[in-house]
Parts: C-alpha cells; sequence; structure tokens
DNA sequence: ACTAGATTGTTCAAGCTTGAACAGGAAGAG
DNA sequence: CTCTTCCTGTTCAAGCTTGAACAATCTAGT
C-alpha cells in the first residue's frame, strides 16, 4: 500500500503538461515538413543525416540504433525501405560479418543535401528561433537529464519505488 | 533558389539533438510504466484524466481533442477501444445531437485514481525531480514557446521562407 | 425556405511500430 | 574442442496512426 503519491505542484503541472503537448506535436510538425517536400520521416532523416557524418558514410547498424536510442527492430525495417529506395546500400562488415554496416548512396547523399536546409528551418522556426541563449542552455540541461533517467532506468525497471 | 541557410550553432545544435532524443525515448518511457502496471497508452490516460477532471465527467470529443491536440480520427479511434473495455460510454450531446460526448464510468475513475500516482511517480522520476524550480520555469517557458509555434503554423503552412 | 459551407465524428485502407520468436556468428568457460 | 551464452539483425503477427472519404448536423447568406 503506498503512502500518500507526491503530486505535482502547480508549476510542476504547468512545465509537464507543455512538454507533454510538445512530445505529441512537435514530432508530426517536423515529419510534415520533411514529407511534403522530401518524402522523408524525421526518423529516416536521423538515419541518413547520421550515415552522411561517418567516416566512409558507413555505419554498423548497431552503432546507428545507439546513436539515435531505438529498437534494432524499427531500424531494421527503417533501413530496409531506405535501401529499396536505393538511399544505402547494406552489406556485413568485412571485419566481423556479425555485424551489418550501411552505407549512404549518392543518391542518399544529394537528398540529404538536399533536405537539410528545409529541415533546419523548420527546426529554428519551431524550436530554436526566438529563445534567448540562456532558454537554449536550459533546454539542453532538462533534456539531456530527461534522457539520462530514461537511460539509466532501463536496467533497473522504470520504478523502483 | 535559397540563400545559405542559417545553421544551427554548436550550443543550438547540442539543445536541439536533446530534445529530438526526449522527444524519441519520453512517450515509450511513460507508456512502458502505464502499460506495464494499468493496460494504458499515455494517449488513453490523458483521455481519462481529462474527463475525470470535467464537469460530470463528461467532455465532448471535439473538446477533448482540442484539449491535447490530437486527431478527431486518433480521437475517435481509441475512444471506440475505452468504451469497449467499459471504461467511458458515448451518448450524443443532448443539447446539441451533432456532438459526441463522452462520459467516465466508474470503472473508468476507478482506473485513474488506481494509475495516477504510478504515473505521477514516474514523470517525477523521469523529468521533474532533479531539476531546479529556475530549470521547471524555463522548461514551461521553452515548451510553450515551442507549442505555439506549431499552433500559428499551422494554418500558413509549416515553412514560410 | 433553401442552398452552400463549415463542423463533428466515423470508417477504411495503407503504412508504421512493437515485441516475440528466430537464425547466425562471436566470445568465453570448462 | 565443445557448449553455453551473448550479441546482432531479420521477420512476423498484432495493434496503432494517418489521411481521405463519407455521413450527419448545424450555421449563414440570400
Amino acid at each position: 500500500m503506498p503512502d500518500e503519491p507526491r503530486w505535482l505542484t502547480d508549476h510542476e503541472r504547468d512545465a509537464w503538461l507543455a512538454l507533454a503537448k510538445l512530445m505529441f506535436n512537435l514530432p508530426s510538425a517536423l515529419d510534415a515538413q520533411l514529407l511534403r517536400d522530401n518524402h522523408l520521416t524525421l526518423f529516416d532523416y536521423f538515419v541518413l543525416s547520421g550515415l552522411s557524418m561517418a567516416p566512409g558514410r558507413t555505419m554498423r547498424l548497431s552503432d546507428v540504433a545507439n546513436q539515435i536510442s531505438c529498437s534494432l527492430s524499427r531500424l531494421s525495417n527503417v533501413v530496409k525501405r531506405l535501401e529499396q529506395r536505393g538511399l544505402l546500400r547494406r552489406a556485413p562488415d568485412p571485419d566481423n560479418p556479425r555485424y551489418t554496416a550501411a552505407t549512404l548512396t549518392d543518391a542518399g547523399w544529394d537528398l540529404v543535401v538536399t533536405a537539410a536546409p528545409g529541415h533546419v528551418a523548420a527546426v529554428r522556426h519551431y524550436v530554436i528561433d526566438g529563445l534567448t541563449p540562456s532558454q537554449i542552455e536550459a533546454l539542453r540541461e532538462v533534456a539531456c537529464h530527461v534522457t539520462q533517467q530514461i537511460s539509466q532506468t532501463s536496467e533497473a525497471g522504470p520504478r523502483p519505488r
């Protein structure tokens, strides 16, 4: 039988509700821009953009999954579709055939280069522009805090009581 | 042909990447706790919790959709499933038969009461606890800024150039 | 009163995500 | 050397979301 839980104060609740609204709506807003202009989801863009910055435009799938914190299952499905569109190629890693390496094709590179300006403009429009430098710093601190809590908790179970 | 776009500075990019990681992972972390303990998604919880705070535990579907900023299509599907589970009832609004009103049942109320402490604990754990009051205030300001940008832009098209 | 348009909500097909089951290879213990 | 275990990645079924099409109702203009 749990003690009386520590409810949120009014300020805490306001901040949480605002964040929840952001979580529900920002992904679809960014998806909408990328889909409309480049037929990419935000998730697709992160995968391609990650590859475009890697040496040799190549990364192991498990490294990609770690970088953007997603399930291997989801990544595998997305990468399969991106390969079917000719934006990247999959091949077993020569050093260690257990790994699969994804390499951006020229078409994939061109698409990232084409899509980047519009995507950055959307991120600026929705998130960055209009914030003061100290708000941007606070945003970074808060978001890092949350992601750290999540990754630390994944082992110990979400709610340790 | 666009001008050279305004890329993000290092600080801005760090803040944006941290927020993106939060967006990708916080919803599933909160879903996981609610699904494990109460067989509810976060979205389900917001719907039920919204009804539980409304006068008569009743709201019009379109008001619910506005409150949590989601498509009517998604809400309609979720509400149908919640009704099948006996957590709420749908009925045409007596005042205006064009509206559909959803009313929380006793079972739905009991479930919200049961689920709330664990959910609040998870929100505290992942988000609120460990932040200073000024960080919480900054979070609220930033999140409100973003949601405002999104709702203002939905009319004029995401990327006005 | 009548028509045109807007609002509200449902439904359907298509696509996506999730979690579980599975296969293959690598590393380590005995 | 062999067995077990872990890691990596794929696949499949089930469930969810999306957007478009549709029906029903209200509102406003004429």
